[in-house]
DNA sequence: TCCTCTTCCACCTTTGAATCGA
DNA sequence: ATCGATTCAAAGGTGGAAGAGG
């Protein structure tokens, strides 16, 4: 394991936030207008500014190789872990200080597409977008000394095109585009989160972003995970051919031994490489800006037609890459930083056989009371042991022994998001509702609201930003500022059941998030104790 | 007919309990 | 009694094939 973490240091490609404080514009904010936002109380000392927090994204070379293939990930009814898996290095946390991670998943666009001509295409609007779920690090919440230890993993994480998953999987639409998004959220006193004060960061890396799929649809993929899959090493061959994968598929794809996959992929990868160091991606930044976050490199050929972009067509904008919020007293949100670049209206008709943009709504995660209280277990999904670290011992025996721990799972739904085409991305503001209630009621969908457009002369190009904004305020009471009641109550007392038990669905602890139209609903389990209401 | 999805399968890794010895 | 190493079996992850369904 420490072997493999030093390994992979290279491999690993840094997000940094480019704000150096939190009133600090970006580069680009004031050509963007963006207003500045108001400090947050409790992270005015520099070391406590969660935009301060670097995280790496661990095996970048091979989210590069996938993503330039055209990243595929299964779901099946059952849940299916990614694979690459989502890992990441953090540095510049807080060591004492309480994080609560967590992933969601979000649509990239609003097309599906289909496999064909062995290239991604766009194969018409994308359906409702499935509920949303939030995949939070069993391991939160935890101090900064102990995330910061080793690489954390969200390898168990698993995605689902199960509408009614009962496991807290992540609900997915087969043949679409999403993009993981990892949010680091500071826990309040409550070692909970969506109080009025949150602070976190929301980070994006371009090359995570995948097309979900029932079953593969290009063999660059299929091989690339049999390779690089240890799970899948039944379907290597071995170097005398005898292969598993021939006997099973011989009457379509020739015999691969692995020395043959090792090859092609090597043969692959500098063929790429060669197109890269040749300039024939100048032409095409959308995938030469995707791993140069911080270049500010302008986007996109969307005419391009070389062999990368036909065969998983780029989003072109790899620029949404990072961006940090922060709570805001009045309640009110605000942006620091741009997300993204790519909002030119789409008008050629060429454009439908591209991806377009990344996602250009807001994050739903925010606040409001998640509550966390103690767990008796939590499920490894950090690399490497739970041992103390010499010399944080306080910090670590705090964070393990007296933490209230959340458990991975967190259920949410999401109303069908609003179609953000590329055309002038409809920008939501959004606010939150968390509640720890437990009676399950129906998702009301919150009203379409008021949104925030942003004209598209507002997003210009950066490769790298850092957003802050305000978190709404928390509404303790049943219903948000809108009148709509929790989505799921608990009755006092009501005990939670182990995750993973859909009988535990009515019984979570919840956290809705809400935004226009887009509504979040987080539920959270718990492996041992019960929760209290607060 | 085509496309997508589900189910099942064999093969493999991972994980944790049991065992043993120092 | 404790700790670490080893062994073993069960659990779970994997992609492919076949077939169902729209």
């Amino acid at each position: 394991m420490l072997q493999e973490k030093a390994s992979t240091v290279t491999d690993e490609h840094v997000s940094r936030l480019q704000t150096g404080g939190e009133t600090d514009l970006l580069p680009d904010q004031s050509r963007l207008g963006l207003s500045t936002a108001p400090t947050v109380p409790s992270s005015t000392e520099p070391d406590q500014n969660i935009e301060n927090i670097k995280v790496v994204l661990h095996e970048r070379e091979l989210w590069k190789k996938f993503h330039e293939a055209g990243t595929e990930m299964i779901i099946t009814k059952a849940g299916r872990r990614m694979f690459p898996s989502y890992k990441v290095k953090m540095t510049g946390m807080n060591p004492k200080t309480k994080y609560i991670l967590l992933i969601d998943v979000v649509p990239a666009d609003d097309h599906r597409y289909k496999f064909c001509d062995n290239k991604w295409m766009v194969a018409g609007k994308a359906e409702p977008a499935m509920p949303g779920r939030l995949y939070v690090h069993p391991d939160s919440p935890a101090t900064g000394a102990h995330w910061m230890r080793q690489l954390v993993s969200f390898q168990k994480l698993k995605l689902t095109n199960n509408h009614l998953d009962p496991f807290g999987h992540i609900i997915l639409n087969s043949m679409h585009k999403y993009q993981p998004r990892l949010h680091i959220v500071k826990a309040d006193e409550n070692n909970a989160f969506g109080s009025k004060n949150t602070a976190y960061c929301t980070h994006v890396f371009h090359e995570t972003a995948f097309i979900s799929v029932t079953s593969y649809q290009n063999h660059k993929i299929t091989q690339l995970k049999i390779e690089n899959n240890p799970f899948a090493k039944g379907f290597r061959g071995s170097e005398e051919g005898d292969l598993r994968v021939s006997r099973l598929q011989g009457k379509e794809y020739p015999v691969i031994s692995k020395s043959m996959v090792r090859q092609r992929l090597i043969s692959t990868h500098s063929h790429l490489a060669g197109k890269l160091g040749a300039g024939v991606l100048a032409g095409h930044p959308q995938v030469l800006s995707s791993y140069q976050y911080d270049t500010g490199v302008p986007l996109s050929n969307p005419d391009s037609q070389d062999p990368i972009s036909t065969h998983f067509p780029q989003s072109r904008d790899p620029n949404l890459l990072y961006h940090c919020f922060k709570h805001r007293d009045n309640g009110r949100h605000l942006e620091l930083g741009c997300k993204r670049s790519y909002l030119e209206t789409s008008t050629a008709v060429s454009d439908e056989h591209y991806f377009r943009s990344p996602p250009s709504y807001e994050s739903p995660l925010l606040s409001h009371p998640y509550r966390t209280e103690a767990i008796t277990s939590r499920e490894a999904c950090m690399y490497g042991g739970m041992e103390t670290e010499s010399g944080s011992g306080a910090a670590d025996a705090d964070d393990l022994t007296n933490s209230p721990s959340i458990n991975c799972n967190m259920w949410a739904t999401v109303q069908p998001y609003p179609r953000y085409g590329m055309e002038g991305v409809p920008y939501q503001p959004f606010t939150a509702h968390f509640t720890n209630s437990a009676t399950v009621a129906p998702v009301v969908p919150h009203p379409a609201s008021s949104v925030v457009s942003r004209p598209q002369a507002d997003l210009g190009v950066y490769n790298s930003a850092a957003v802050q904004r305000g978190l709404s305020p928390s509404f303790p009471g049943s219903r948000d500022s809108s009148g709509h009641p929790p989505l799921y109550h608990r009755k006092p007392g009501s005990p939670l059941l182990p995750h993973r038990d859909f009988s535990s669905y009515s019984a979570q602890g919840t956290i809705s998030i809400r935004e226009p139209a887009y509504q979040y609903q987080v539920g959270l389990s718990s492996t041992g104790s019960n929760w209290t209401d607060s």
